[in-house]
RNA sequence: GCCCGGGUGGCGAAAUUGGUAGACGCAAGGGACUUAAAAUCCCUCGGGGGCAACUCCGUGCCGGUUCGAUUCCGGCUCCGGGCACCA
């Protein structure tokens, strides 16, 4: 064994033997449990950052402590590929994506590798392969039989600067969730995923969850948004008749169905069907719906605008008292959701309230409190009544409560066939088309005779040319006659291929099944995904709480029910890892654009005051004073980001593992520090000295737990209370971060303990194979090593996980915490099975207790067994 | 506005079921070794008081439950995240 610890060679030499035996290739074992550990794919934008190395090492310490427990466990790695990083980079250095992203994949293959994951390559997928995405089109081709894809108009998000649409999911505070442009509405044709039939069953198994975080399943379940209420459909006034060509009914939908007495107003979005009809013969509701769709531009501002609308002059006819009620265009009134109208209640709804009052539209209340506290009318100087109560001035339906008066009102309305209950979702319908080159080609052709017509399963997949380079405007593949000129597959004439590409949400929203069948080229999920879904344990940002993490659990459904080898839900446990953060130095000079600076480069003037400075190089050498900007997410805008590679090859793959696992627990954001690097390398190196120390006197001799004597026992038992406690924290808590320091304290404890002798070198030697073994998953490379050199035969990969011994765990006295009056005042030695009258003769026997307690007669003695005695005085 | 988290030393954090607050690490200060530096090792390290033994206070703020509260309950406050004219 070396005397000092030399990274590189450490890393280099468990490598080799792990490739060489290729001890992370995962193979069917039926019989055998297994163990599925999955972090997010990434997308390969060229190279490794902090929160990959995070994210990974995660998911490495979990699959190889599965492992060492005795469970088949697959650990696969891929690449989310397509996308529009790699057109922005094309269109700078002219290289085409598709270079650009299979050499990015290569090096971050090989800086993945020098992390020392226990990855199985042979299942790699990368979606840019077509491979990979001749299933992603065949996937679709079976939505659009069974109707889950569609195509039609309609109004979507378009992202000026990606020249692109955005689902509503990709839309942040009215901005692109990648370029932050400020999203436009617009109306084009394209294709979409009917998730909301999912919507139920999305939100139900959510149940099912519970191995995931509590936050993300209310996320999602927000996300889904469903509320019950009642669809009303109000009469036409005979002139709205007139207008719309037929008699009909506007319909509405409500929460509130117990308020429909107090509707004095309708509200309808200004893409509504009416509006659009009224419209065409009245300048002025023109104007007033130009206005709305301009302003509707920023969906951020639609929430602080003012309630504005015009009047129609158009009625319909209330349901139960005939009363004609006015139709107002409103800005407030969404068409995408429910109907695109609503019943407008003023006493009973802020928004209703605003508008009216706005409006000079009356309030008629119908509601009152139901203990009384409120009752009188509302007036325009009183604010909306929105609590459930109890009816007033509603008819036949006065006196109810809430429930008692919608299902009365709901029943009532069905018997007359204008209205019924049902059940409203938020979530939208996932359109999928993007107008983008880099991404799977949507399998269809466009023909004059036969309209849409799908690619033949035989045809699949429909390449995607390789080598276009696009320069900024629209999509290439729409100006790429090799592409999207072809024959219709039905009728043989002359057609037009979609030029339309997926969404890169639906590549990776079943590539967990893939895994499983990497190599079929006949199918795309087989028997194989049995045997390894669900998903064990899945690890990820918490940035994909909802798209990526919604998606996967549809489209899992969806291949169920194409009774392909699927599950109900794709991940059984999901970790969501935090950020990495880092300082942020900048200063705006007084010409020019505000400049970041590497917080490396930062240096601290500390004056005497305590008062900080800060100073930093500029590129030209420059010293200049900076400004604290506080912590933020590494990005390399704000310079502020730390190359993993760099720190490999300084410290070695084990202490960026190391570091990343030791600061902070795994949900929590992790904050940056260069000394924090330095201490995890200083432990690697007083463990390779403390076992190399060991070692250096030969073979430890046979372990005699009989003969041990008081040290060497408390030595043992330190060591197998360190092994439970990892255990369980890797095991059961994810807090690795505690079980790290679990060690380091066993390490700092056999650091104390000088025992030469035949059995403490016998039980030191234990202590260091237990070390060894806690911290593999961990700092895989170097423990490797250090269980060699401990003289193990075989491997420390293929060891299984031992069980602490219990007799070691038995000790013969045990510490009892003494408490007077609450406060901790005293610790008594007492027998380890001492009964609780032994335990309080020697409570009351020590000093400090007396002091404490005096003279006074004890009032009350709380006893828990072995650990705490409290005296009441 | 609604729904989730969170607030503990100079810093990252720990305290798992209501039972020793601050484990472990970083930084800092002191010392040893060294010609020197680095590395390494040892000591101190929440605040106040005291020569000391020791003692009082202390987990965002106010209150409650309890023998005992960082932990449970009520109210407030600040920070972070998600959703947001969703009818």
């Amino acid at each position: 064994m070396q005397e000092t610890y030399d990274p590189a060679a450490t890393e280099r030499a468990a490598q080799d033997y792990w490739e060489r035996t290729g001890a992370f290739a995962a193979q069917e074992a039926p019989g055998k449990l297994k163990y599925y550990c999955l972090s997010m794919f990434p997308y390969p934008s060229g190279r490794l950052h902090m929160g990959h190395v995070r994210n990974y090492t995660i998911g490495d310490v979990i699959a190889r402590f599965m492992r060492m427990q005795g469970r088949n466990v697959m650990q696969p790695m891929g690449w989310d590929a397509f996308g529009l990083p790699a057109e922005n980079a094309a269109m700078q250095n002219g290289v085409p994506p598709a270079k650009w992203t299979r050499d990015n994949i290569a090096y971050m293959k090989r800086q993945l590798q020098s992390l020392g994951l226990a990855l199985d390559w042979r299942r790699e997928v990368a979606t840019c392969d077509p491979a990979y995405y001749r299933w992603n089109q065949w996937l679709f081709l079976r939505m659009l039989e069974t109707g889950i894809a569609y195509r039609r108009t309609g109004v979507v998000n378009w992202d000026p600067v990606d020249q692109t649409v955005l689902a509503n999911e990709q839309v942040i505070d009215g901005r692109g969730w990648r370029t932050g442009a400020l999203i436009e509405k617009r109306e084009i044709p394209m294709y979409y995923l009917n998730i909301t039939r999912y919507g139920q069953e999305l939100l139900d198994s959510l149940e099912e969850l519970s191995g995931w975080p509590e936050r993300v399943r209310v996320m999602q379940a927000n996300w889904i948004g469903r509320s019950e209420g009642t669809e009303i459909a109000f009469a036409y006034g005979p002139e709205l008749a007139r207008l719309m060509g037929s008699p009909g009914g506007l319909k509405v939908f409500t929460t509130r169905a117990d308020t429909l007495f107090g509707a004095t107003f309708m509200a309808i979005a200004a893409e509504h069907p009416i509006a659009t009809a009224l419209a065409a013969g009245n300048t002025a509701v023109a104007a007033f719906i130009a206005e709305c769709k301009r302003g509707s531009i920023m969906e951020a501002d639609i929430a602080v605008q003012e309630k504005q609308g015009i009047r129609t002059g158009f009625h319909v006819l209330h349901p139960f008292t005939g009363q004609p009620v006015e139709v107002w265009i409103a800005n407030y009134v969404l068409m995408g959701y429910g109907e695109g109208a609503v019943m407008g209640v003023p006493a009973h709804d802020e928004r209703d309230f605003e508008f009216a009052t706005r409006s000079g539209i009356p309030i008629q209340t119908v509601v009152k409190s139901a203990t009384g506290a409120y009752d009188t009318v509302i007036a325009p100087w009183q604010p909306a009544y929105g609590e459930h109560g109890i009816t007033v001035n509603s008819g036949e339906f006065t006196g109810l409560t809430f429930q008692a008066a919608v299902t009365a009102i709901a029943a009532a309305l069905e018997a007359r066939g204008i209205g019924r209950k049902r059940v409203q979702f938020r979530l939208r319908d996932w359109g999928i088309s993007r107008q983008r080159y880099w991404g799977c080609p949507i399998p269809l052709v466009h023909c004059a005779t036969c309209g849409d017509v799908p690619v033949p399963d035989a045809q699949l997949p429909v390449l995607l040319p390789e080598d276009l380079v696009p320069d900024g405007s629209g999509n290439p593949l729409a100006r790429t006659a090799a592409f999207y000129e072809c024959v219709c597959p039905k009728c043989g004439a002359a057609a037009r291929r979609e030029t339309d590409t997926m969404d890169t949400f639906v590549d990776s929203s079943w590539y967990f099944l893939r895994y499983a069948s990497y190599d079929n080229a006949q199918a795309m999920v087989d028997e194989r995904a049995r045997y390894w879904m669900p998903v064990d344990q899945y690890i990820g940002g918490i940035e994909h709480a909802i798209l990526h993490l919604l998606y996967s659990r549809f489209s899992t459904k969806v291949i169920r029910d194409l009774e392909l080898p699927s599950v109900n839900e794709p991940f059984s446990q999901l970790l969501t890892q935090g950020m990495v953060l880092n300082h942020i130095y900048s200063r705006h000079p007084a010409e020019g654009r505000r400049q970041f600076f590497d917080p490396a480069q930062v240096t601290t003037h500390e004056s005497a005051d305590g008062a900080r400075r800060y100073t930093a190089p500029l590129p030209g050498g420059e010293i200049v004073d900076v400004q604290y900007d506080g912590l933020g997410t590494m990005s390399k805008s704000r310079n502020n980001g730390v190359d993993p590679q760099k720190l490999v090859e300084r410290f070695g793959a084990d202490t960026v593992r190391l570091f990343v696992m030791f600061t902070a627990p795994p949900e929590q954001t992790l904050e940056w520090s260069d000394e924090g690097v330095q201490g995890a390398s200083r432990f690697i190196r007083r463990l390779w000295t403390a076992v190399h120390a060991h070692v250096r006197g030969g073979p430890a001799p046979a372990l005699e737990v009989a003969a041990l004597n008081a040290g060497q026992k408390a030595l043992r038992r330190t060591a197998h209370q360190t092994l439970a406690k990892v255990t369980d924290d890797i095991g059961r808590r994810r807090t690795f971060n505690t079980a790290i320091a679990a060690v380091m304290e066993l390490l700092n404890a056999l650091g104390r303990f000088e025992d030469t002798s035949a059995q403490g070198r016998a039980v030191r030697q234990e202590a260091c194979s237990i070390v060894a073994v806690c911290l593999s998953p961990i700092v895989p490379h170097v423990c490797h090593a250090l269980w060699l050199a401990l003289g193990h035969a075989d491997a420390l990969i293929d060891q299984s996980w031992p069980e602490p011994d219990a007799a070691a765990l038995v000790q013969d006295e045990i510490q009892i915490t003494v408490q007077v009056n609450g406060k901790m005042r005293a610790r008594v030695s007492v027998a380890a099975g001492a009964d609780e009258t032994t335990v309080r003769t020697a409570v009351m026997a020590d000093e400090r207790v007396r002091k404490f307690v005096g003279t006074a007669p004890a009032r009350k003695v709380v006893y828990v067994p072995g650990k705490l005695v409290n005296i009441v005085v």
